[in-house]
RNA sequence: GGAGAGGUGGCAGAGUGGUCGAAUGCACCAGACUCGAAAUCUGGCGUACGGUUUACCGUACCGUGAGUUCGAAUCUCACCCUCUCCGCCA
């Protein structure tokens, strides 16, 4: 949500903002609401300063034991009118709340102007893709091969956009996570957290935009709540309705959850293999920062995605997404893509956002600062890193021309000390 | 699923129709005392919105929503949540 002040005070910025990321900023209706916000809520706090003033002084005459009809006289009428107008005024501000609740973020300057995913800019790049002598193989191939993944048998359970995974396969999913886990936990700095998977609506409206999210989610039947599609959702409502001391910032959480969205708008894409399935496993990074670390607290986090890669030797490119392929609440997104050689391309596989005060507005999410003023604290998160994402690169980077696929040897002593996958 | 108890400010905890946004204690902040600290004393200390804009004024908020009333933390109804016990269950 943006600063309610901010499009008072400085409209004509935040319209140009808004601009730059194709949101056509409707300021007709925001005038046109906020004027007459403005004059219900003047003259309906002035019936209840009146109602209450004249209560009060019956209030003391009663203790004194003299004769109050005149003044019950004067405010009979007063009753009705207030009613209709607190009524009106609620309504109204209803209305102005999910108006300023629709409206996604401002990208921040350094945020380069684009339509798509083309516009993006590489920041840098990691790594140099491997050169195979063989005909490579994608990771659906290379997993069925060794029997660790199985999509016919995921099918007859839960239909398209699910696997299974066996053996080997399962196990460096497995160790995958705790690999992510420990290298946050360890050496970054974050706290290992455990959360819910399904989440009220509440949770979701604080970080993203319910009414957006809806199609894209899992709701459970006959329940106001949601499967997560991130850890993301339930991490960052920590902070919900808190005001946290300055000494208590940053907040480092490092989460490994399941993540189910409906990939409503996907037909058609990836609809082969693991890469975009209805359920997958993710390592999230979640920090709340004061304000004025936010931009810093950004650079870093990416850097302990990047990490992860870098230790997994999966190369990669950081790229800075453009105004128009960024989240609905983002000031500033960078995605890591990983090379994968089957597709001969490099593919998302982490998303890193500065979200500033936005989701923080939606959440009521405040920190006192050193001067003891309560303020919106900044939000920052990142995937550090989506699994099974993470597991497609490794089949498809580590393979051999034997079928079988090479352990990195960041994962062996998770993997107990296998140093190779093979049929 | 059944029975009971309870939800008040950062925490604890008073308050059962009228100057209650709310006693008191703790915590916290500032000052005094002290070489310094502790103890003690004094003062301050909720959030949001609005109007004016250093100071100030108004409004709302005692789990949520509705109702009764000139007036509700307090009375009525519904819902939500927490705790305890029983049942079931990993």
């Amino acid at each position: 949500m943006l600063d309610l002040q901010q499009l008072r005070k400085d409209l004509p910025t935040v319209v140009a903002g808004l601009a730059r990321r194709h949101h056509i900023f409707d300021e007709a209706q925001f005038r046109a609401l906020e004027d007459e916000r403005k004059k219900l809520q003047m003259h309906t706090e002035e019936l209840q300063a009146k109602r209450n003033a004249a209560s009060k002084q019956i209030g003391m005459m009663k203790g004194k034991g003299d004769d109050t009809t005149a003044v019950m006289a004067d405010v009979a009428g007063l009753g009705e009118n207030l009613k209709a107008n607190e009524i009106a005024l609620s309504e109204l501000q209803e209305k102005l709340n999910a108006f300023l609740r629709q409206i996604p973020n401002i990208p921040r300057a350094e945020v380069p102007a684009g339509k798509s995913e083309h516009d993006n800019v590489k920041v840098r790049q990691w790594g140099t893709p491997k050169v195979f002598n063989f005909t490579v193989k994608d990771h659906v191939d290379i997993g069925e091969a060794l029997g660790g993944i199985d999509f016919a048998t995921a099918a007859k359970l839960s239909g398209a956009r699910f696997s299974v995974l066996r053996g080997g396969v399962a196990r460096l999913h497995r160790a995958l996570a705790q690999f992510m886990l420990n290298t946050h936990t360890l050496e970054h700095g974050y706290t290992e957290v455990y959360v819910p998977y399904m989440v009220n609506d509440y949770c979701i409206d604080g970080v993203t935009n319910l009414e957006k999210f809806r199609d894209d989610g899992f709701k459970i039947e006959g329940r106001d709540m949601y499967l997560i599609p991130t850890a993301e959702v339930p991490v960052t409502n920590f902070v919900r309705d808190e005001i946290v001391d300055a000494k208590q910032l940053p907040m480092k959480y490092a989460c490994h959850s399941p993540c189910f969205r409906s990939e409503a708008g996907s037909y058609g894409k990836d609809t082969r293999g693991m890469i975009r399935q209805h359920q997958f496993d993710k390592v999230e990074v979640v920090q709340m920062v004061a304000p004025e670390n936010s931009v810093a607290a950004h650079e870093e986090l990416v850097l302990h995605a990047e990490t992860i890669l870098q230790k997994l030797d999966l190369p990669y490119r950081t790229m800075l997404l453009c105004t128009g392929d960024m989240g609905f609440a983002s000031a500033k997104t960078y995605d890591l893509e990983v090379w994968l050689p089957a597709q001969n391309a490099y593919r998302e596989i982490s998303s890193c956002s500065l979200y500033e005060a936005f989701q923080a507005r939606r959440m009521m999410a405040r920190c006192k600062n050193a001067q003891g003023k309560t303020e919106y604290l900044h939000t920052v998160n990142g995937s550090g890193l989506a699994v099974g994402r993470t597991l497609v690169a490794i089949l498809e980077n580590y393979q051999n021309a034997d079928g079988s696929v090479t352990i990195p040897s960041a994962l062996v002593p998770y993997m107990g000390g296998i140093t190779k996958l093979a049929a």
